[in-house]
RNA sequence: GGAGGAGUUCCCGAGUUGGCCAAAGGGGACGGACUGUAAAUCCGUUAGCUCAGCUUUCACUGGUUCGAAUCCAGUCUCCUCCA
């Protein structure tokens, strides 16, 4: 059986979506999503969701596989996904990763065990009343005591880094900064063909702006109405992504509505750059302007060509 | 035409008993981190340079002074009020 695994990632708005849906149909292949917003039910024109035409079309993996109340992590899609990519390649066919979160996408390509240590409700809660209580620097002194060198590597602010550390150290007695020595060790796992997109970072930012836009005509307000009507409060996790708690914000008559569209704009903006960030650390990918190509369709096409040039056998 | 107020570094905006001001704070932008909340969370830079020092900045021109964003004179622009 063949391990190909196709990753395709870039920053949000550079056209992953539309590429990945032409690149699928023409190598027999399944799109694995590594968003972690895209996993909500009922939340679509917020995350920019796939349209249901396509996906109807293409199978796609890893949306709308949780309400938007219940806990999802990395290590839940690390799990899910591995078993999902392992049985499209024992199916002969080709599975692509395609999506915009960093560390979802680490989790499969980088040899990270994430079967350690779960997270624990009681001990962060326990170490939230701490900062709370005592503050920050409390918090990060007990750090000190217990992880000197994890506590080295995080500030002290960084307070939820803080927390998993301690929580790591609490459930297993062993440092993180042990558990995870050589965590950056790539997967052998996979034959692995990976892209990051980009493109000039002003037409870019203009993209986003504009999509921006585009959601608030789709009705993303209505989206946040309907999820609060459904009882999703807005503190949950799946309700702080951008775009659902600036207009959670507006619908409070915290801000007015132009405030919250000004400010998704610039939180998405800044996503972007953090994203670039981080995918500019793994050397493995390969970077593709998408504006040296004329359209969608030159860009699928030269992606394609190059992905049969790496394949493993003659896998299409 | 007359009276008053204002003009600060990319933006907003402090700073006017003259020195401790390349100039608070915020925003934006840029760079970075990132192992079970990751669209989250956190850090750094933001006049220039041959960078523990030097050079050019606080509307413009000139002046006072050892020394000015801060004082004076004139000019320009904007705002409010009176004609």
């Amino acid at each position: 059986m063949n391990n190909n695994l196709i990753v395709i990632t870039g920053p949000t708005g550079v056209g992953k979506t539309d590429l990945s849906i032409c690149l699928a149909d023409k190598v027999y292949g399944e799109i694995i999503s590594a968003d972690s917003r895209q996993i909500y039910r009922y939340m679509n024109i917020g995350t920019a969701k796939v349209e249901k035409e396509h996906i109807d079309k293409i199978k796609h993996h890893m949306i709308d596989i949780v309400d938007p109340n219940e806990e999802f992590s990395v290590a839940d899609f690390k799990r899910m996904a591995t078993g999902i990519i392992d049985d499209i390649n024992s199916r002969g066919k080709i599975p692509l990763l395609v999506g915009g979160t960093g560390l979802y996408i680490n989790s499969i390509v980088y040899d990270i065990d994430f079967t350690n240590v779960a997270s624990n409700p009681k001990i962060r809660e326990h170490y939230e009343s701490i900062l709370l209580e005592k503050g920050k620097q409390a918090l990060y002194d007990l750090l000190i005591e217990k992880d000197f060198e994890s506590a080295k590597k995080l500030n002290v602010n960084d307070t939820k880094r803080i927390i998993r550390a301690l929580e790591v150290y609490d459930v297993s007695k062993i440092p993180m900064s042990k558990q995870n020595k050589n965590f950056r060790k790539p997967s052998t796992k996979y034959n692995l063909i990976m892209y990051c997109l980009y493109m000039d970072r002003i037409k870019l930012y203009e993209r986003i702006n504009l999509r921006v836009d585009r959601m608030i005509k789709e009705g993303l307000i209505e989206e946040v109405e309907e999820l609060i009507k459904m009882g999703y409060k807005r503190t949950l996790n799946s309700m702080q992504g951008i775009g659902y708690k600036e207009i959670a914000d507006y619908l409070d008559g915290i801000i007015t509505l132009d405030e919250a569209i000004e400010l998704i704009k610039k939180r998405t903006r800044n996503y972007a750059k953090r994203q670039l960030t981080w995918f500019k650390r793994d050397e493995r990918y390969k970077w593709i302007d998408v504006d040296e190509f004329t359209n969608s369709m030159t860009l699928c096409e030269w992606i394609y060509s190059d992905i049969r040039k790496n394949l493993d056998k003659e896998g299409v």
